[in-house]
RNA sequence: GGGCGCGUAGCUCAGGGGUUAGAGCACUCGCCUGAUAAGCGAGAGGUCGGUGGUUCGAUUCCACCCGCGCCCA
């Protein structure tokens, strides 16, 4: 728009009226990496302030190093990124370090993809050291797309200065954590029942079965079996026992039975034989039962200690083995009320037997295949020995029903196959210990959204149970116990840091993963013998113990920085997603509180999922989710920014994104364009008018427009404040809409005269509008700064010449007008001006037609004195007239402000209101209305008006004032009306024609003779307005450009050219 | 079965003991313009999931029920 040959001179540079924002985005970000300004920001504020430290603590949640970005990490950047810009500008040192989470399954999984091998016994025999070794790559692997998305997204986080959790350091500190938790007596090794993935070949903590769904539907074999009860004296005959499983596999297992003690049990007869069943199940087995009548009844209690014949023999003869126990957690909803025991395999079956002295028997190997203990069935996988095993129960005649059941059951997170309960030997942190404690710290935490504190966080606390931190892999921190190989001389030993290793095996490791760590064996100082060797216990660290360290293990702590974690923990701030209540915001909880009786974070955001417009699961298959780059290419990383920081996920609600991404699109419209129309106004006509323009610090002399925007940007800027210090983003994001609408449709709008006024006599009322329209544009960018960092940079640095908006200071409210008073009536004049627009609307009466007469009509029309000339302007009428006699326009009506009256009068309420309806009130002349016996004073009740029929009239300000609209249309106004139309038609033209706004033109025009004489009467005007230096009409030879134009109504034709 | 969240316009969602329940999108109609058509406005569109209760007054609070989501048994 903007002719080279002014360019050199201008005063900003200028602004591309059709904006390609991404590419403005990616010129930003080579500003950014060009000028190191993510560094300077950070560096440039004080570490320490008066009060300590000055550091607002952020931690990065470490990802999965070995996958793709998606959506959900999007969503989770954009806030890692837009609190600490905030917190940044308002004077705080926010360092950010990106982590890397890069032990676990996750890794050795791929890892076992990628080398085509798979499980335990393969990866030994391929090695551990090279698998280890590909392990290492492999979690690198994904980093440089990692740093593509988080960088094309616009946040900001440190790259260089990253923490790996595989990093020596690191895992140093990791082993220090877990050297304290063993002093602190919070550590123990034992047999313990776990969910346990076969096909990772190991147990899964009982956060990790938990975590997203794990839980899915599935088919199940369900067992009635019949055990045989030893005889005893009294006995009415032989007597089968049932007990009902949905686990076949575990009966060779079967080591007792489990009876509730206050459980009815009836004995059924047909003929000689005799069953035992819960009463509660009878109806159950009808069926089954046909025939059987019965004979007795008991409680559970009369069965207890009662033996019987094992189904298999493979343990018969067990200790203690085969008997009927008494147990509480016995209940009759499933099955027959009688519970089949395996303690390998169960929680509660385990608790009983141990509490019984019945050893526990697992005869299934880590890979879920049965052992040499149950001969037939040896090396066959546990579930699909089901089938073989109900087929040799069937055959045995213990079967009394087989049915299929579908019930929900945990599957592995990582393979997707079913898992599997089993006893394993385990480390555990006894988290049960201090859970009364973590409660107890977690009211300290500010929880957004709220509910999540005492819902889903509270309750997953008070329901803690011991952690089971040992995994029986290879990739990981190793856990830094060595025992004694010789249980005739026990020793164990735990150690904290590299430096005990050293000072024990007498060298230093300089890698702590297995296999190397496991070589370092030596003789067990116990052992008079000298012939037992001390060795490390092979399990690795559950990775999720690394994640809950992270606060001091990204620091070396406490081996390096130990004054800068003790001053800067816990952290400010932390965002994840909501499931992370069970994840990594439980191990941090776990862990500070354990370590330093401390919470580990004092504000947390807890975001939801973004699903697909039906509520469906992203996925890659199914590509139900727009191309995330695609998405930044097409519409930028700020209006992605808006539409996804801005939605329900904040709330922790789940946000439905339609796949044609039409909600970025709007949140461009919405967000950001018009941020950039007002700053290309600016900058057009600032350089048209040479006009440097300068940040206004008094507005004692400038008119109400003025004094009124400069306010209402004061009010966003509290607005967005308050929201980003109670970390509600949406909260900020929806006030700015509403400012966006007052700035440009309504101070450019009715001020755009102003902005390119001859300079004669009005030079201050220019300098005026282009300082207020300046100012609120630098400001507005420093408050949105944070929540759209793209445009904001790209306009303050063009507006302002400085270097970056990030490196400036929060902007400062009070350095702007508070005017609540000129605010609350100039957005009345702009209902006012809305409601008589509408008239003109159901009138047929275009704007561009003057009219005579607007007529106020409102309690305080006196106040609006001094708008009469921008409402005359906006509505196009000659003359305004105020009035606060509503008797001019129609009747009073009396509204009874119920809030405050209903409290009050109490059930005097419904006459009053009823009397308000029906007319029934006085005014008593003084301020006050008496009604049914009440009295009424100032703010009980508010006066609205009944509109006469028949006036061109609306009501505004809900129904307190009314505006008249004089709609009788003279010849003269008719003239005005025929020149303004034609002048906006010279102007489209001019526009379409590619003509710049100073352009100077001459016009032809060939019209009716009735619009001839408009503009002949009008031609001083037109010209002025269109900038033409000649207007001829209807005298032939058009010349130019030239069109045919329709003006409201009647054909004219049009040539422009430039003078 | 339990916990948490949710049910408001065709869609996505705000709101909140008070008579006239809002926004954006979509729809219909219209409009300004020497910045912005990726613009501005108006209209239509709702027994605020259901049933009871508390209350002068319930969409809002309470109970129960129905439905959805997540988590857990």
């Amino acid at each position: 728009m903007t002719h080279p040959a002014e360019t050199a001179s201008l005063a900003y540079p200028p602004a591309e009226a059709s904006p390609d924002f991404p590419r403005i985005e990616e010129e930003v970000q080579a500003a950014w990496k060009r000028d190191r300004i993510f560094e300077e920001s950070v560096s440039f504020r004080p570490a320490t302030g008066d009060a300590g430290t000055n550091e607002f603590v952020f931690y990065d949640g470490p990802p999965f190093a070995n996958g793709l970005p998606h959506y959900g990490h999007l969503v989770t950047g954009f806030v890692k990124d837009l609190v600490p810009r905030y917190h940044t500008m308002k004077g705080r040192r926010v360092e950010r370090r990106f982590g890397w989470d890069c032990h676990g399954l996750p890794a050795e999984l791929q890892s076992e993809k990628e080398l085509g091998i798979s499980g335990r016994q393969e990866i030994l025999a391929y090695g551990m050291e090279r698998f280890n070794e590909h392990c290492k790559v492999s979690v690198q692997r994904f980093t440089h797309e990692w740093e593509y998305y988080v960088t094309r997204q616009g946040r900001w986080v440190d790259f260089q200065n990253d923490y790996k959790t595989m990093d020596l350091s690191f895992m140093e500190s990791v082993m220090w954590a877990f050297k304290r938790l063993w002093d602190k007596g919070l550590i123990y090794e034992g047999y313990r029942v776990v969910p346990y993935s076969w096909a990772v070949q190991s147990p899964l903590s009982n956060f990790e079965t938990r975590l997203d769904n794990s839980y899915r539907e599935r088919q199940d074999p369900a067992l009635t079996v019949k055990f045989r009860l030893d005889p005893r004296d009294g006995d009415p005959g032989p007597i089968d026992i049932l007990a009902w499983t949905t686990t076949p596999w575990t009966l060779p297992s079967n080591l007792a039975l489990a009876v509730g003690p206050e459980i009815d049990y009836a004995l059924v007869r047909k003929g000689d034989h005799h069953l035992l069943l819960a009463e509660a199940a009878l109806g159950k087995y009808a069926k089954e039962l046909e025939g059987y009548e019965p004979v007795a009844s008991m409680k559970g209690t009369d069965l207890a200690g009662r033996t019987y014949q094992p189904v298999f023999p493979f343990f018969q003869g067990t200790e203690n083995a085969h008997k009927v126990l008494a147990a509480d957690f016995v209940a009759t909803g499933d099955g027959v009320g009688i519970v089949h025991m395996a303690p390998g395999f169960g929680e509660d079956d385990l608790n009983v037997c141990v509490a019984h002295g019945i050893p526990v028997k697992v005869p299934v190997d880590v890979a879920g295949k049965f052992t040499a203990e149950v001969p037939p069935y040896e090396g066959i996988n546990v579930i699909e020995a089901n089938k073989q095993i109900i087929q040799d129960l069937k055959a045995a005649g213990v079967v009394l029903r087989h049915e299929t059941i579908v019930h929900n059951y945990p599957h592995c997170w990582r393979t997707d196959t079913p898992l599997i309960y089993k006893a394993v030997n385990s480390w555990y942190v006894e988290v049960s210990r201090f859970k009364d404690r973590m409660a107890e710290l977690n009211k300290q935490i500010n929880w957004i959204p709220g509910h999540v504190k005492d819902g889903l966080f509270g309750n997953w606390l008070e329901n803690a149970r011991d952690w089971n931190i040992s995994r029986n892999r290879f990739w990981g921190a190793p856990i830094p116990v060595w025992k004694s190989d010789d249980a005739r001389y026990p020793r164990v030993d735990v150690y904290g840091s590299l430096e005990e290793i050293e000072r024990d095996f007498g060298v230093r490791p300089a890698d702590l993963h297995r296999p190397g760590i496991d070589a370092l064996v030596r003789p067990n100082p116990d052992d008079p013998t000298g012939k037992s060797m001390m060795r490390r216990v092979e399990d690795v660290l559950d990775c999720w113990f690394e994640s809950g360290s992270m606060p001091f293990a990204q620091l070396h702590y406490p081996f390096e920085n130990k004054e800068q974690f003790e001053k800067n923990f816990p952290a400010d701030f932390i965002v994840e997603y909501v499931a992370q209540t069970r994840g990594w915001f439980y191990t941090l909880m776990v862990l500070s509180t354990a370590l330093f009786d401390s919470v580990p974070f004092k504000n947390v955001i807890c975001h939801g999922v973004v699903l697909d417009e039906h509520k469906q699961k992203l996925s890659k298959r199914l590509r139900n989710y727009p191309d995330p780059q695609e998405v930044l290419n097409t519409y930028g990383a700020d209006a992605l920014r808006w539409y996804l920081v801005s939605s329900p996920l904040m709330a922790g609600g789940d946000l439905a994104m339609p796949k044609d991404a039409r909600g970025i699109a709007q949140a461009l419209r919405q967000g950001v364009l018009p941020l950039w129309n007002a700053y290309s106004f600016f900058t057009l006509y600032a350089n048209i008018d040479g006009v440097k323009a300068r940040q206004r610090d008094s507005w004692d002399q400038v008119g109400s427009l003025d004094r009124y925007i400069l306010a209402k940007t004061r009010q966003v800027v509290e607005g967005v404040t308050a929201r980003l210090d109670a970390f509600d983003l949406p909260g900020a994001y929806a006030l700015v809409p509403g400012y966006y609408d007052a700035l440009n449709n309504w101070y450019i709008r009715r001020s755009r005269q102003r902005f390119w006024r001859d300079a004669d006599g009005a030079a201050q009322d220019k300098q005026d509008a282009y300082d207020t329209l300046f100012t609120c544009l630098v400001t507005l960018c420093k408050a949105l700064a944070p929540m759209l960092p793209h445009v904001t940079e790209r306009i303050y640095t063009a507006l302002t010449g400085e270097k970056s908006v990030h490196l400036a200071d929060w902007p400062d409210a009070s350095a702007l007008p508070a005017d609540a008073k000129l605010v609350a009536e100039m957005d009345l004049v702009r209902d006012i001006c809305a409601a008589a627009m509408s008239i003109r609307e159901q009138k047929q009466l275009r704007t561009r037609l003057p009219l005579r007469t607007l007529t106020i009509v409102h309690p305080d029309a006196a106040t609006l004195e001094s708008y009469s000339q921008i409402i005359a302007g906006e509505v196009n009428v000659k003359a305004v007239t105020l009035s606060t006699d509503i008797a001019l326009v129609g009747s009073r009506q009396l509204a009874v402000n119920a809030a405050v009256v209903g409290p009050k009068v109490g059930p005097a309420m419904k006459s009053v209101m009823a009397a308000s309806k029906t007319g029934q009130w006085t005014d008593n002349g003084d301020g006050t209305v008496s009604l049914a016996g009440v009295t009424l004073g100032a703010g009980e009740f508010d006066i609205r008006v009944q509109t006469n029929q028949g006036l061109d009239a609306a009501r505004f300000a809900g129904g307190k004032g009314v505006v008249v609209l004089d709609t009788t249309v003279d010849a003269e106004l008719e003239k005005e009306g025929w020149a303004r139309d034609f002048v906006r038609a010279v102007q489209s033209t001019r526009k379409d024609a590619g003509f710049h706004v100073t352009d100077r033109i001459r016009i032809g025009a060939t019209v009716p003779a009735e619009v001839a004489a408009a503009l002949e009467a009008h031609a001083e005007t037109v010209k002025r307005e269109t900038l033409a230096v000649d207007l001829k009409v209807n005298q032939g030879g058009l010349t130019g450009v030239a069109t045919k134009v329709d003006l409201s109504g009647t054909e004219i034709e049009l040539a422009i050219a430039k003078a």
